[in-house]
DNA sequence: AGTTTTCAGGTTATCAGACAATCATATGAA
DNA sequence: TTCATATGATTGTCTGATAACCTGAAAACT
């Protein structure tokens, strides 16, 4: 007997292509909110693969925030879709999205500035001393100069005291320097490290001085400064 | 014999807690990157509960991203974690998590506003339009008034041509307006909400005219005015 | 009649044990 | 040394069973 071909041919994790397949019906409205899904022995038949693969893959589901399941009921597509935020993978190398990345970066930059210069503590100037450190002594541009420049980043992020942008720049800071690293192996930035380097001190010395307004400034001429070295065209009005 | 104390009681889901045991390990750092995690055989010994649960809390810090498996070896601390940002439910009414989120919108309304400017189309223009329309009409600030303004506000994150900022501003505007809704269900919203569409008129205008740096500071305005009519505190330096 | 209690069936949650697929390492042959 | 093979460990999947839980209807009670 020859099973159905919507049956899940095994080239990858099971679990997460079915997933993937009822993620796509309910993205598609095939499957609306407050929808029933049908039981895990009903899916285990139909998809021809045990239990265990299902509920592992409405496991994730429900994870991602996609559904509810509810013990002795069944598994219900969720009403109001809690927002996740992704980065997706796909436009890793995609110029124009690589833009719209660094463009939602530079405000968060700026106002972490900001908040750093307002809010740090001792700790938070050690931390942003120490990655200064490690830019200086590693004149090697490619390698730990770069996790350095995102640890002062990072730093600048903690200092704010606001965990949402430690979060959030994180991930999106992260994101940026990891596709610079990948489409520009060899860039050359012995030159420009003298440069970055002035402006994190410049930087610095006004968070330390608790100068929300210098603080704000240092890092837009870092941004600007950023984006052209990578040659992107950006728009800073203030 | 009695089980040591670390074992998990059963109130909850079992993964979810397994879970969050060991993502908490991996953010203090006790477990780095790169570290190997138990086998699935020795968790189940250790935590006192069967390998399926386990494997199901496997599988949803894989889904984060933080861990990744692979068959035949183990699992791994992943190198680079949370390229994923969630907005966690935790601190949904902490005030001190309400206004670090606010002070994460400001600068993202604020550089939106000035994006929308100079990259909105006429379907923007036109989805502004009929937002500030439904909020003019609805004189009851409760419901639908306030579905509007999110409305609003959305069409000036779509008007940046930049998704990022569709995405991040709906997920933190949203968890904000969601929380101001649940926390003051009778806003007395009469006598403000004249001030607000005169604020949202003004920022349409700015962005019709294609002017960034007025669109800028009306935005900045408006969120002032926001933060003050829900008494936050901020600190605002442009 | 109207209300509460009890029961039965279905569904998810968890458990236990087994086998398959895959990988790292040790072992042995050339 | 170098390559092929065997072996053990570990994750992936399967199967069947039991526990916890919910819903709705029947039964018992007022």
């Amino acid at each position: 007997m020859i099973g159905p071909l919507t049956q899940i041919s095994r080239t990858e994790h099971l679990p997460a292509r079915i997933a993937a397949q009822f993620a796509q019906q309910i993205q598609e409205g095939d499957l609306k909110p407050g929808d029933r899904l049908p039981t895990e022995n009903e899916m285990s038949k139909n998809f021809g693969v045990s239990r265990t693969v299902i509920r592992e893959a409405i496991a994730q589901l429900r994870n991602e925030g996609m559904i509810e399941t509810r013990q002795g009921v069944g598994a219900f597509v969720i009403g109001r879709p809690t927002r996740h935020i992704r980065l997706d993978d796909r436009r890793k190398m995609d110029p124009h999205g690589f833009r719209d990345l660094f463009q939602l970066r530079v405000p968060l930059e700026i106002e972490a500035a900001g908040l750093a210069a307002t809010y740090h503590r001792a700790e938070h100037l050690r931390q942003l001393d120490e990655a200064l450190q490690r830019m200086k002594v590693t004149d090697d541009g490619a390698g730990d100069g770069i996790i350095a420049d995102l640890d002062f980043h990072r730093a600048i992020a903690a200092a704010t005291g606001n965990d949402y942008f430690v979060q959030f720049l994180g991930a999106v800071s992260d994101r940026i320097l990891q596709t610079i690293v990948e489409s520009r192996e060899r860039i050359r930035l012995d030159e420009i490290v003298a440069i970055v380097n002035r402006e994190h001190t410049e930087l610095r010395d006004a968070i330390a001085a608790r100068d929300p307004v210098r603080a704000r400034a240092a890092m837009r001429t870092h941004m600007v400064g950023s984006a052209e070295r990578i040659a992107l065209r950006l728009e800073f009005y203030l």
